[in-house]
DNA sequence: CCTTATTGTAACACAATGATACAATAATAA
DNA sequence: TTATTATTGTATCATTGTGTTACAATAAGG
């Protein structure tokens, strides 16, 4: 586990993977008040990189795209979704991988099968910021969190594959309601109300939005939270559903 | 392009294709007032598939899954979608397959890169019944339209891939006004219903219907309609709309 | 011209949502 | 203690959307 990728970069013919296969995570976090995803840094490289992997040649895809997201973020029984295969022969481009393996010190043959066309599925994921452990892989120096409107230079088309996932968590907001797997387990009205507001980049009617939440009956009112603000104190509310972890299958 | 599966079947390696990457597409017509798939019947054997195919080493894989569609219909500017990859490894099943090279009279060698674990990327396709030709290709007896309700046997996992396309129209139904690529270019009010009815599987309200259909503002009224019928004749009416082909990208 | 079946739409009830208003209430300051 | 302030919870009303019923407007055919 721990030398991963120095097993598949000796591994030239790329024996036990599916080949030309590839898994990319777009792990979405919410914290003061900005969405976040989750980024990889290389070692002696500038780029950046969503979380990704491959598919054992024995492995379920969706069990593969849930190792990936497991090991980055030391959580089990996360919300994953599949949401689009990225397959242009345009992304084909082996020079960021060269370039790692090369700092490496490993200089692949032109036949590695890590240098071939690869074709990406692309995953989302929700996660609980605040549980989450971010958890660099092998070939990275850091495994961090980057907000949204603020991120770095990333490799290949994954800000594309990352801007893409935001459109289904859009169009997914409202009809499944997976927006709570983003939050503690324990939120107020506000902490909801701004989530939306800032996935859906608009913001909402207060008195509406309450209204429509409490109507789902999904959520079950704890406690008063006293923040120590001059004003009334909010509810504390906890999800109440069928803990859905998706794969949709 | 005659000869395609010949090609494929004697390029052992499966040199000039993605390895381990097939398409199938979940082709929908509307006839009958009833939802159509069409479904490939192979030569010398029972199975029934979905049209599907490979992805030429320099091919975008969008452009794969048109290529298939265009080649199965004779139709070109095709509504056509991804929605979903099957990658279960419980999905290796390399039996069907050499079944059908076997009567060829082709032995296929353990290692033919067609009995190899395949992962299938879905696509589901609304196409005009009464324009698209269904069109065997080199290995197939037959290519014809089978109604949902009483579908044929299928190989491998192909009913759970239509199951997966229809759940995905139905989920996208309202939300992109896709349902008018199933119609030919001129409707009544009450054809359209029953392409609902049909789809969604459930009876629609006709005054309510009719409003809001109206209201959406993506309909125009031609002329009426003389069915021959003791009735009032209904409008024909015709989509007015960016003629939307997707590939969502 | 009367009957029949179907279409187009009006009309009303009810539900969902947008928008505004206001009472309730934690902290802080007077 | 009491007034002040900001924020929350919810009531209220207007507007829009949808479910439901009803009915006038026809195309045939007798």
């Amino acid at each position: 586990m721990n030398k991963e990728f120095e097993q598949q970069e000796s591994n030239i013919s790329g024996e036990g993977f599916l080949p030309g296969l590839a898994i990319d995570t777009v792990i979405f976090g919410f914290h003061d008040n900005q969405l976040k995803v989750l980024l990889l840094s290389y070692k002696n490289s500038s780029l950046y990189a969503l979380p990704g992997g491959f598919i054992h040649d024995n492995e379920d895809v969706n069990q593969a795209a849930r190792r990936v997201l497991e090991s980055r973020t030391a959580l089990t029984n996360i919300y994953l979704e599949q949401f689009y295969v990225f397959g242009d022969y345009s992304r084909y481009d082996p020079t960021p991988l060269k370039a790692i393996m090369h700092a490496r010190g490993y200089t692949a043959p032109d036949n590695h099968w890590l240098l071939k066309r690869f074709v990406s599925i692309g995953y989302y994921a929700l996660v609980d910021f605040t549980k989450a452990v971010p958890t660099p892989d092998d070939i990275s120096d850091s495994c961090d969190w980057y907000s949204l409107d603020d991120l770095p230079v990333l490799m290949q088309d994954h800000r594309q594959i990352i801007e893409k996932a935001l459109q289904t968590l859009q169009n997914n907001l409202d009809q499944k309601l997976i927006g709570f797997n983003l939050l503690t387990d324990e939120f107020t009205m506000g902490d909801l109300q701004s989530l939306y507001e800032t996935i859906l980049n608009k913001k909402l009617l207060r008195a509406a939005f309450q209204r429509k939440m409490l109507s789902l009956g999904i959520l079950e009112r704890i406690a008063k939270k006293w923040t120590g603000g001059a004003h009334k104190a909010p509810y504390l509310y906890r999800f109440i559903s069928n803990n859905v972890t998706a794969d949709t299958f």
